[in-house]
Formats: structure tokens, sequence, C-alpha cells
DNA sequence: TGTACATCAGTGAACGCGCGTTCACTGATGTAC
DNA sequence: TGTACATCAGTGAACGCGCGTTCACTGATGTAC
């Protein structure tokens, strides 16, 4: 076996976070196999050696956003590090309904960038989108309390895709922060989490 | 001036409406000209008698939403008419998160299936988009109290919007009925129209 | 330790295809007389 | 009322282009001896 031992691993990762970040960017139909592979370094013959076909590396940029590697800026919480031991859920809130992740489309979750795109994918890319959804319920519902936990869960992260999808497809950039700002504060009531 | 007073608005209507469903239901980029205008009984070749290109009629399609004459089988209320003076903020709130509206993905509003979309859009396209938004506010708003009934009606359509948005992208039918029953459960309570 | 070999990740020319757009033409029909 | 004409919505062949995918080849490098 020429070439190291991960070198093939590596390789197709490299791919699928250029894939990742340009699906983000310009949706699914817009992107094409060989910018991809230029983005990753490499020439757009050799895609086939790593998959099937871009349907395929579809499904893997989705679920991409659940690996610790991608964790995009926003995602790191402040950078001053004033709120130390704020729970998990709330920070993960706070982030995705900033305006950090409003404008980092490439590496923004592919929950919103993809929305209604992978609507229109097959079951596998549904699939890997279901997996993303499900992370991001786990984590709010981890932070609330009595039965209805996970159903409350399900609401944030609705209102957070919402509040983000909307936001982005307005030409009117204090409207978009508006409904952001709305829709952070609603569920920071609506949960308590509010300090 | 042959051909009669209004039948090039006619047939422009017609591509419009062709157009608003093949959109929404492959989105921009996967949608030919010359699948809409056979789909509005034409030709390819007449198209640009009517439009500059592509992109001038995406934003029309978005806007087409909300011409009385597009109003699909969802928004209509309940067939038996059970409910007959619902105030309309309501009607349309329990018809937006509906089953048939999830289902109905071309005669869709575009704010859910072209949301990702849009986004990467012309500024065109996205003023288009803030118009059926800032329209559904406002629907939402007439029948809030208080200061913050425009700040409520914003999270309401954010809510709407996320929850139809994650509920068309997943592969598990019953998860994504679950995400619309939460999101219209948690409406109707934080609102008070449960009856 | 050094060398010949085998492997296979990566290259880049080539393919068929269908797209958005253009354009010379057609032909249905309102208008002028 | 009837007819010749002008208009322009609609047609369909043609265009250049770039896509996804294939494939014969290259060459870097791990392994066996």
């Amino acid at each position: 076996m020429p070439y190291a031992r991960h070198h093939k691993e590596q390789t197709r990762r490299r791919i699928v976070g250029a894939a990742a970040q340009l699906f983000n960017r310009k949706g699914f139909e817009a992107v094409t196999i060989g910018e991809i592979m230029t983005q990753a370094g490499l020439t757009h013959g050799g895609f086939y050696r790593h998959f099937r076909g871009k349907d395929q590396l579809y499904a893997e940029a989705v679920r991409h956003f659940l690996r610790q590697e991608a964790r995009p800026r926003w995602q790191k919480g402040p950078k001053d590090g004033r709120r130390p031991d704020q729970p998990l859920a709330r920070l993960v809130l706070d982030a995705y309904l900033s305006r950090d992740h409003m404008e980092d489309i490439g590496g923004s979750c592919p929950l919103i960038a993809l929305s209604s795109d992978v609507a229109r994918a097959s079951d596998t890319v549904k699939a890997a989108y279901r997996e993303v959804a499900e992370a991001m319920v786990h984590v709010f519902r981890a932070q609330l309390k009595g039965r209805a936990a996970r159903e409350n869960a399900m609401v944030l992260v609705a209102l957070c895709i919402g509040g983000m999808v909307v936001a982005r497809a307005l030409d009117d950039k204090d409207l978009g922060n508006e409904f952001l700002d709305l829709s952070r504060k609603h569920a920071l009531r609506t949960t308590g989490w509010a300090r």
C-alpha cells in the first residue's frame, strides 16, 4: 500500500470539508465537482476515487457539520471568555442566532444553509439532515426540565432555524437582525434561560 | 395591436404561475426555461418576449404567491366549513403548519420552499421574499394586542417557517409532523389563540 | 541497507449532453380604409 | 361590410458553453527480497 496509512482518508476529508463550504454558499446544483476538487487542492478527475458521485458527497457534506474539526468561528463562544460556565444549550442558542453565524455562510449550520435544498434531495441526504437536527434537539433537551423537555427542545430548534432562514433571505439587514434578536429573546424567555 | 388587449398579460401570468410551481418543486437552478414554457403551454423561444432572463422571472415567481389567484388548496380552510368565523390569523396559522401545506410542494409558500435558495439570490429576489414575509407578519400582527404585537408576530413567522422547513427536510414523516404540531401548539399557547 | 517492483491516488484530455440565449421566420388577428 | 396590411406573440433550429463522468496514463512511495 503506497502512500501513508491515512493519506486517502485525509484527502477524502479535505474534499468533504471543501464541499460543505461550497454547498452552503451556492447550493447543491450550482457547485461543480471541479470547483470542489480545486478547493481541496486537487484536479477534478480524482473525485471518483473517493465518491460514487455528486449525490453521495452531498449527504456526507451535511453530516460533516457534526465533526469536531468543522466547528466554525461562531460556535466557539465569545473571544473574551466573559461567560465561562454558561450551560452549553445557552451558548449554542446565542451562537446560533448570532450575527457571526448570519454572515458565515460557508461555515453555516447546514440545517439553515441547505434547508430548502435538502427538502428536494434524496432520502440519504435527508437522513443526514435529520441526524444534525436530532443532535441539536439533544443539546437543548439536556438543559430543559420536565416531561415536555423534548417537545420544547424541538420548538427551540424550529425557532432557531426559522429565525435564521428568514434573516438570511431578506434584502434588509436590520430587519434580519430583528428576526434574530426577537427569536433569541423569545427562546430565552420561554425557557427561563434569560439571566 | 393584433391579439386581444390582455392576451400578452395573461400569457405572462401563466408563465409566472408555472415558474412558481416549478421553482418551489425543484429550486432555481434545476428548473429550465423550456420546462417552464412547456408547463405554460408554449415553446422555449417565446420566453424572451416576456422576460429579460431567468433571474427576473425568479423574483416575480416569489411575489406571485401574494396574488389572489395563487391561493392554493391548503389556504382555503377546512372543506366542511366547521369554523366559519375564526380570525384570519388563526386560520393562516393552522393552514400554514398543516399536513396539506407540507405535501403541497408546488403550491407551497415560497418563504419555505425557496428559503435557502433565496438567501443566495440577488437583492431583487430577496426584496420579493421580504414582501411576502411582511405580508405574513401583518396578518399575525392584526390579531395581536399591545406594543409588542409586531415583535410577537415576527416570532410567529419565524416559528412557522422554521417548523415547516425542518419538517420538509427530514426523511422521517412522523418526526416532521411532530415538528409541525409542536410549533402550532406553541404558537397557539403563547398567543392565547388556543380556544 | 539497498533496490526492483507493485499499487493506486491523482492527472487531464475527451465524451455526450442539455442548458440559457439568440434570431430569422411564421401566422393569427386588430386596425384602417 | 369586406379586404389589405402591419404588428408582434410565438416557433424552433442553432449557438457557445460548461457540466458530470470516464478512462488511459503517471508517478510517488510502501513493501518484499
